[in-house]
DNA sequence: TTGAAAGCGTTACCAT
DNA sequence: ATGGTAACGCTTTCAA
């Protein structure tokens, strides 16, 4: 692999020149700079990011920490958006995918310049590591006290509060809704949606009408959907925390010759892009899911540049999209 | 950032030392190699790998080139398989999105120790790069005549076949395919089973019957819907190169009233995780893109940790899927 | 068994 | 305007 000496050696300089003209320092002679750029270009010459990143510079990397149990549309979606963002500033991604312990150290290695997270809340231990190694990062979809961290989420509590109240809205009453994960600060918002919507109607939250689910998958909108059919009185409708419980729900309802919308209704939550061409077309909460990973990797790439962003916290807003899984009981 | 010299001095050693432990070189004391674990301990130390890799060694770390318009289900599905082949030999991704030109470059300048391409054809520049720089690849889903490269692919033409047998079984005579794109060998070959099974049953393939599509999109397939609506006879089937141009295509075939399968049977490929709950659940060929990504994956890290895989050309067989949109004409 | 010195490719600091 | 030296954190080779 040709390096700067190479070069230099070629354009009879030394290799502090090189340096300089790769990295527009000035103070380099046009003549000479020609000169070394000339060389570089007969050489094929491209700088190391390793030799960059020992001298503590940018390595042009950014970590993300994916952990397993995410749906195919939030996956995609999420990287299409953090890629629109890496290939505007020509940062690579690193994604490592160890166990749980020790999280951090594969990115710290590598020397990334920044880390994105997201659907996790970081543990004391983790924002202990990002403060002590002073390294910027961004959380979607959950907040965090340290101030070193920027929190990009979307408006679950109002997403929450629309989905029910348009089922309200449609003369539903008894409503009940999957509890998502506990650990997850999106389904906990969604719930606290729901839980307004619900009182503010003076409507009350029955016990039966809340089934709490493991996590975001068909299976377990599947396992609902069995308990639900045990019961004498089927809920009216159902505010799905997610798609792909509502798809596992709505699934399984349909097996057990339950119709939607005419005998239940249900909405799901993040309007993925099935939704429209499922069996019956799901109403759903439109999750900006690609928007906040750009959002998410142009915000680290700032901090990483050194121009703090205006606001650490930033919260995107979320819509309503009635489709036709839902009608009035 | 503590390094080796900061165990070194708590230890009473010289980094050197410090070096064999954390390597196991041997030749190092008991006493003291327990004595540098515990500085190790004590200092939460953890060696760079950007140190080593600069000693042209090592950094742990695969690079993949991602392209665009990748349905949701095959990125998924293909990053859950790569994924499973990293946790397991606690290696990286690193994901560049760079525009076409100087594809390489990016992962060179990391050192990463192994390339994972897909879908791709690479071209001559590449392969040169790949072999002067001596440095361990695979190819997924398409072949390539260096010897540097493992290829892993699955029975496309297999699948092709099948997938329109079934449809010629079933007694289907004016059997239409979607072309892919001819730069995707998968395509190609998908098209050339399709060939092959019409004409071993001495159907002719009339040129009306080959609808090009530019893209794997339902957008794409919403397009063919529109030109073969304009026609005066429609084909009894369709064999479609990918699920998602099926969804298109069955969608916009549904708005215009046109029933499947009744009035015209749809088979998608892939056999993605949405086929099953849509509208009119999709008959379609298994693709295992989940095992050719950890197969990949396995592959690459053999090649680097210089274990000469068995094969250079790996093929993964394929399976028809029948669901509810073919049926007799 | 241990250590010293050199080198990997780059940049920062100080000198010329 | 240009270059020398040291430093980044590590491994390798040779010497003690």
């Amino acid at each position: 692999m040709v390096n700067q000496s190479d070069v230099a050696r070629l354009a009879n300089v030394s290799f502090i020149t090189v340096s300089r003209v790769i990295n527009n320092k000035g103070n380099v002679k046009e003549v000479t700079r020609k000169r070394v750029l000339d060389a570089i270009e007969e050489l094929g010459y491209h700088p190391s990011s390793l030799g960059r990143a020992l001298n503590s510079n940018s390595i042009n990397t950014i970590g993300m920490h994916l952990r397993g149990n995410l749906s195919n549309d939030f996956v995609h979606s999420l990287l299409t958006g953090i890629e629109a963002g890496c290939k505007q500033h020509n940062y690579s991604l690193l994604l490592h995918f160890g166990d749980e312990s020790n999280t951090l150290q594969p990115y710290f290695e590598r020397k990334v310049d920044g880390l994105i997270f997201f659907l996790t809340e970081l543990t004391t231990e983790e924002i202990r590591l990002i403060e002590k190694n002073d390294i910027p990062c961004v959380l979607l979809w959950d907040q965090c006290e340290s101030k070193v961290v920027s929190c990009l989420f979307s408006d679950d509590v109002k997403g929450g509060f629309l989905a029910t109240e348009h089922l309200i809205t449609l003369g539903h009453t008894r409503i009940a809704h999957t509890v998502g994960p506990t650990d997850n600060a999106s389904a906990r918002r969604r719930h606290q949606g729901y839980i307004t919507a619900m009182q503010s109607h003076k409507l009350t939250v029955a016990d039966d009408l809340l089934l709490p689910v493991p996590h975001f998958s068909q299976e377990a909108g599947r396992q609902v959907a069995r308990e639900l059919l045990q019961r004498h009185q089927l809920p009216s409708a159902v505010f799905c925390v997610s798609d792909l419980i509502a798809f596992g729900l709505m699934d399984a309802l349909r097996e057990a010759g339950i119709r939607v919308p005419e005998d239940i209704s249900i909405i799901g939550y993040d309007n993925s892009h099935t939704t429209a061409h499922v069996y019956c077309p799901l109403t759903s909460v439109y999750n900006p899911v690609k928007e906040i990973g750009h959002a998410g990797a142009e915000t680290l790439i700032q901090h990483i540049h050194n121009e703090p962003p205006t606001e650490s916290n930033r919260i995107f807003d979320v819509e309503l999209i009635v489709r036709k899984s839902t009608a009035s009981p």
